[in-house]
RNA sequence: GGUGCCAUCGUCUAGUGGUUAGGACAACGGGUUUUCAUCCCGUAAACGGGAGUUCAAUUCUCCCUGGCACUACCA
């Protein structure tokens, strides 16, 4: 059976490039009914966050990538396997360590920290690459138990084998390293503590780890590791590293250049499946003709293969993200409402001529009136991690919501940071009641907003026909563009070059409010 | 410096020994629309360079260049 295991080291949150392997990962083992495993690289005591595995543990499972085996969040046990944290493993790699020693594939080197720089420097000067020179490893036995019972500090190295180390990357195909110029790797810190090689080796050999799918940055330290399966008499199993996921330089991602967290992308409200589908297609695609880019995980779990992973590494691009982001948020929006205007009334007819952007017949406008206070609720819902509690309270608010729909959708946060003109209107420039593109100029704007202060001040129905009819015929009268009229006078009420649709505005204000606005604007002018 | 990996539009990518090198995001233009947006239509945009193999190379081989990763008692 397939098994496959995500490994983080608790240093903080889990990152976006985490988040990929994790989900590759996953696949993976879905895609061939088997098992994704979670492992604690806790193993370096002093870049061990509080609370770190918690998290991680959290917004995994958030994401819902849940893991099959080992530790819950609640420290209760998975599976078979125990508790797959590293630091409570040490014994067990203190052992494996001792063997290799035994077999001569190890040795306890006892030179201090000052010797080793010492040596890096003079290799350095002499362009050699900085390697360890093997002095502990000729020490005679009498020498090393002299040292051992005077309790001299040491580390367990590796001692490479000088041959070449072949293996077949599932991702980039043959790879060859030659093992005369890789470094006698520390697989036992003086501290006790085994090393990332070691522990890794060990524990996904105990954890029957078919396949390591890992970053590229663990492309050269792959035949260390097959060196230590080898040395143990192990089968090794087979690897498949990732393109990395880089920032807009091509370096490596990293938090220098913006936000990297999972956390802090949920925290801006991007939809789960959204950075899903989003992290899939980064250095992924379902193959040849495959122009379906929208997947729910379970889609994925289906169409993933190693063989479709692209061998460059990919630049975490954010439009990509709000454009999945986008929809997905359609996808669900469109999943609530056509049940709710079915059951609001069931001889709506729902026309979807027009893609994505369904059209609502009602047998009754009462009906109608009802669906849309029951979509601005579910818009209201959206945006409701932006918006300002005064603003919740506001009826009138969600019906606003509903005229934006789309914008919502799109940016939720735009939308609701501009929301509060309605209370107050913004200081605006004059510039932003003409508009060159349409044809209106000041003199003109000054005309059309004139013509509709003088109608409106006899409106006495104010309600959004009532209202439209008005400034329809004002159009008429002009003989001119609607947006020439519409446009000065939602300006005017607004303060802002997107707002809701403007009878919107004038209902929901009401007839004093607007007429007020429609007088300071002609004061500007 | 050494070792390794990689190389198609700005970005994510498809693709093949012979293609008008395809799609998506972004950009731009036009249309619908009460603005923006949505929607529809369209435009621009790529095989890093040089040899070789071949009738034919973006595709195969080699070299160069470039980018990146690794080169810790970090993972």
């Amino acid at each position: 059976m397939v098994r496959t295991r995500f490994a983080p080291s608790p240093t903080g949150y889990l990152h976006v490039g985490g988040l990929r392997t994790a989900l590759y990962c996953y696949l993976f083992a879905k895609k061939n009914k088997g098992n994704f495993l979670l492992r604690i690289e806790d193993t370096d005591q002093e870049r061990f966050v509080e609370g770190a595995v918690e998290n991680l543990i959290k917004t995994l499972s958030w994401i819902r990538l849940d893991h099959d085996e080992g530790p819950l969040l609640d420290g209760s046990e998975k599976g078979e396997f125990g508790p797959y944290t590293q630091s409570k493993r040490t014994e067990i790699y203190k052992k494996h360590a001792d063997e290799l020693i035994e077999k001569g594939h190890a040795y306890r080197c006892f030179c201090t920290k000052e010797r080793l720089e010492e040596m890096h420097n003079a290799q350095e000067k002499n362009k050699l690459p900085p390697m360890y020179d093997r002095t502990c490893a000729k020490l005679p036995q009498s020498k090393i138990e002299e040292k051992l019972a005077s309790n001299t500090p040491f580390v367990i190295r590796q001692k490479m084998p000088y041959e070449l180390i072949k293996f077949k990357d599932l991702v980039r195909g043959n790879v060859q390293f030659d093992g005369k110029i890789i470094d006698d790797q520390v697989l036992i810190k003086s501290d006790g503590f085994p090393t990332y090689h070691l522990a890794n080796v060990v524990d996904d050999h105990s954890m029957q780890i078919t396949h390591v799918i890992r970053g590229e940055e663990w492309l050269p330290s792959t035949p260390k590791h097959i060196a230590l399966y080898k040395a143990f008499g192990w089968e090794h199993p087979e690897f498949a590293h990732l393109p990395l996921l880089l920032n807009s330089d091509k370096s490596k991602l990293s938090k220098r250049q913006g936000d990297v967290s999972v956390e802090s992308y949920i925290e801006k409200g991007y939809l789960k499946e959204a950075i899903i589908n989003f992290a899939a297609f980064l250095g992924w695609n379902p193959g040849s003709g495959e122009e379906k880019e929208i997947f729910t995980l379970e889609e994925l779990e289906e169409v993933f293969s190693i063989e479709h992973i692209h061998k460059a590494g990919a630049i975490f691009n954010i439009e990509k993200l709000d454009w999945f982001n986008w929809r997905w948020q359609k996808e669900i929006f469109n999943k609530k409402i056509f049940p709710l205007a079915k059951e609001i009334d069931e001889k709506v007819e729902i026309d979807l001529s027009r893609k994505d952007q369904p059209k609502f017949a009602f047998t009754s406008s009462d009906k109608e009136e009802k669906f849309i206070e029951e979509k601005g609720k579910i818009l209201l819902e959206i945006c409701k991690k932006y918006l300002d509690k005064k603003y919740l309270s506001d009826k009138n608010i969600s019906k606003m919501l509903v005229t934006v729909e789309e914008k919502i959708l799109r940016d939720a946060k735009e939308v609701s940071s501009q929301i509060d003109f309605y209370f107050t209107l913004p200081n605006y420039s004059k510039e932003l009641l003409t508009n060159e593109k349409m044809g209106v100029d000041f003199s003109w704007a000054k005309k059309s907003i004139e013509e509709a202060q003088k109608n409106l001040e006899k409106l006495d129905n104010w309600n959004i026909p009532e209202i439209k009819d008005v400034l329809t015929k004002i159009v008429e009268r002009l003989e001119c563009k609607n947006g020439q009229v519409f446009w000065p006078l939602r300006a005017a009420l607004s303060g802002l070059d997107f707002s809701p649709g403007v009878f919107e505005i004038m209902y929901t204000l009401g007839k004093e409010k607007s007429l007020q606005r429609i007088k300071k604007a002609l004061e500007k002018l």
